[in-house]
DNA sequence: GGTCGATTGTAAGAGTCTGCGACAAACATT
DNA sequence: AATGTTTGTCGCAGACTCTTACAATCGACC
């Protein structure tokens, strides 16, 4: 059927209307409620076109038209649009390694529900952490009034997951190898909304270019530390997947020729010396401690304990080494540290950057900042959130009219 | 002027006739000569719509039609559509360490002509090398009747190239630092054709996209060593540039926290372990002795001398180290490794795999072929040449009609 | 409080492009 | 020579958006 050959690159005038409803519905929900003048300046199209896609979109109840407060300016005024938060809504799911989150996102961004209990860390049987998120699915189901479309499903986890089907492969930090996830978790909800799984670095990554620090950069690395270290990087504004969706394990870079074992079975990955262990290892403290050990090696580190004062030059050491090779590689505007690495960030920053001026090119290296992640533990939820929302922002035509698609009722299982 | 808010996203119906004369010109340019009814299948657009658009690129002598040769098949035969080689060219400049090329390619990769000089290692300047350009380039213009439409001039260059303008900010191996490369180049070619340099590696890599081996894949990774070791990396079918076009230096990813001191100002860089000179010094050889004493060493190794052998075993060894962390971050489809260790692929293949299967995970490594370069020493210069023909397969409408734009004779200098 | 200028929504008509369907042309087969 | 197959050709319709003229609504000013 499908000829290899194929490249069906043609355009119709189909594709136009397309990609203009998508510019409007993705301009909105990244940027919040604005003027039709000021969708008019942004998309470049005209006040017509503006207004024949806009009628559509309220019709189809994606965004709503409200006449604006007068804001002083000359001029009839520009009725502000806004997108609907309440009408069209992702569910997001994320599974750490110490908890697990879910919630309910509006377009817009706007968090409606919001669930995240702790786990105990070693709890990771694959059935358990399913009935875990069903539950924490349901209770948010229970408390919102369920007259919502459900978009789709997003979901965060810490391994290594192919895209097309939400198969992970290897997670190793919950001990999980070729966990069809997307399936199990289909059959759980009891939903048909389709179900998006992807990596927890990626999703962060991706949360922060649209709502945190690097919003709307177009080369950006996301270097997510906790128990592993995880990467999520924005190539040309796009997410690096790779041709499975494996990319981005730049914790698992081979960094020291000499280096201790992984969990991944290789040996020497920057993860080992970067990683939540290796912090721990070289504090002399138990690396079983988990967070909370961490937050008494930054006490001690505060206080000048020369041990903490002298785990934390090593782990800056490293962590410039690795980020070095990436700034070469990739040549980003910014580099993004999340979850651990970003909390001991003012620790170790001025290390990282005397090993970033040694072993970066000077082209690269001058044009990279490295700043700590501004959205938290939740950043791999909110991204979930933004990947379940991506099919609506990119054909906000299937949602629209006759051929209303897979909308859903939240709630109505099979 | 330019409003940093504005995102001009909007299409129109011009944006679909763009898109589609693109995916044409660019399929002719791709593929070589192809039917009207192949066009069809291979575009998705209908009969009509191909025979308009291919109408106006054969008025404009973008490509010509003639009857094709009956082949025996039933039904009225489809007219082949043919692009004009030897109407729209570009001029192609490649300077390598020790020799520097130059060539007319037409529209669909035709090379018409083609000149490579040797040049002594170490004779760089700045104004040397351009001379060198200028003469090439003269040479061709002599031989080739000047009929012709200049689309625009490609240069490969070894070294860090900002994209934008052709800066090149620092190119170790011949000794440059800053120097304004595509400005000099457009006074000493008297051309006002635009003029696109970019990094050797890069090119290269898009060379093998193009007409390698690597033909229309999306996620590849180009590894070219010689004195240096460069990398063009191709991510979801585009090339990765950086924000400046710096991106892709994988020979200088720190990789040996207690390596040697390179070129580049840094210390540890994976070209320390895998460049030429690393190879011959290892082996025990003179590190002056060029690709010469490459080839010596080369066959010491099919003799089996115990030296020879063990150098090479070595620089399996950290190829694969090395590649293995990229291929953890990148999952591609594909490895093509071209000059120098495409040359001495054979002998480190067995060494590489194996430390692959060590150090890289295994949902990427099972995915991922390495295979030797196919263009040789002339991939970066076919590399230039597809460079410069971006625009016009990008925009072949810009060379249709009265708004004829940028077409000049090559040789009418300002 | 009325007038003027500025900004923006509204509506109708035109332009551009592609898709669809009917027909004709060119080829192989029988 | 008749038939079936494939494909070019042509006219018409459909889908968008752009252009242009006009109306609506606001602030500023006299």
């Amino acid at each position: 059927m499908a000829d290899p050959r194929r490249d069906e690159v043609g355009q119709r005038s189909e594709t136009v209307r397309r990609a203009n409803l998508s510019a409007i519905v993705r301009e909105l929900h990244v940027s919040g409620p604005l003027t039709r003048s000021e969708l008019v300046t942004r998309t470049g199209l005209t006040r017509s076109a503006i207004r024949g896609l806009i009628g559509e979109l309220v019709a189809a109840d994606i965004v709503s038209e409200e006449r604006s407060a007068s804001l002083g300016i000359p001029g009839r005024p520009s009725p502000v649009v806004t997108p609907n938060a309440s009408s069209r809504v992702v569910l997001a799911l994320d599974i750490l390694v110490d908890s697990a989150a879910a919630a309910l996102v509006g377009l817009g961004g706007q968090v409606l529900q919001y669930v995240r209990r702790d786990r105990p860390r070693g709890h990771f049987a694959v059935d358990e952490v399913i009935a875990d998120l069903a539950d924490l699915a349901a209770e948010i189901r229970v408390r919102q009034a369920m007259s919502n479309d459900l978009v789709g499903v997003g979901v965060a986890v810490v391994g290594m997951v192919r895209r097309s089907d939400g198969f992970v492969s290897m997670a190793p930090n919950l001990g999980w190898r070729d966990v069809p996830l997307g399936e199990m978790l289909g059959d759980a909800l009891g939903t048909r909304a389709p179900i998006a799984v992807a990596n927890e670095a990626d999703l962060g990554a991706l949360a922060e270019l649209r709502r945190g620090v690097s919003a709307s950069a177009s080369d950006i690395l996301f270097i997510s530390g906790e128990v592993g270290v995880g990467g999520g990087l924005i190539v040309g504004g796009v997410p690096l997947t790779g041709i499975s969706g494996y990319g981005g394990e730049v914790g698992h870079m081979p960094i020291n020729p000499v280096g201790v074992d992984c969990r991944c079975g290789s040996r020497g990955c920057w993860e080992t010396e970067i990683g939540e262990g290796a912090l721990l290892r070289r504090a002399g403290l138990s690396q079983d401690g988990g967070s909370a050990a961490v937050d008494a090696l930054l006490v001690d580190v505060a206080a000048g304990v020369p041990s903490a004062v002298a785990a934390m030059e090593e782990e800056g050491r490293w962590l410039g080494f690795g980020l070095a090779g990436l700034v070469n590689i990739f040549n980003p505007r910014q580099i993004v540290l999340g979850g651990l690495i970003g909390r001991i960030y003012p620790y170790v920053a001025e290390m990282l950057e005397l090993e970033l001026d040694r072993h970066a090119l000077p082209g690269p290296r001058d044009l990279v900042r490295i700043v700590p992640a501004s959205l938290g533990v939740d950043a791999p939820l909110l991204g979930a959130a933004e990947l379940a929302f991506e099919p609506l922002l990119t054909d906000p035509g299937a949602w629209i009219g006759p051929r209303g698609a897979t909308t859903e009722l939240l709630g109505a299982s099979a």
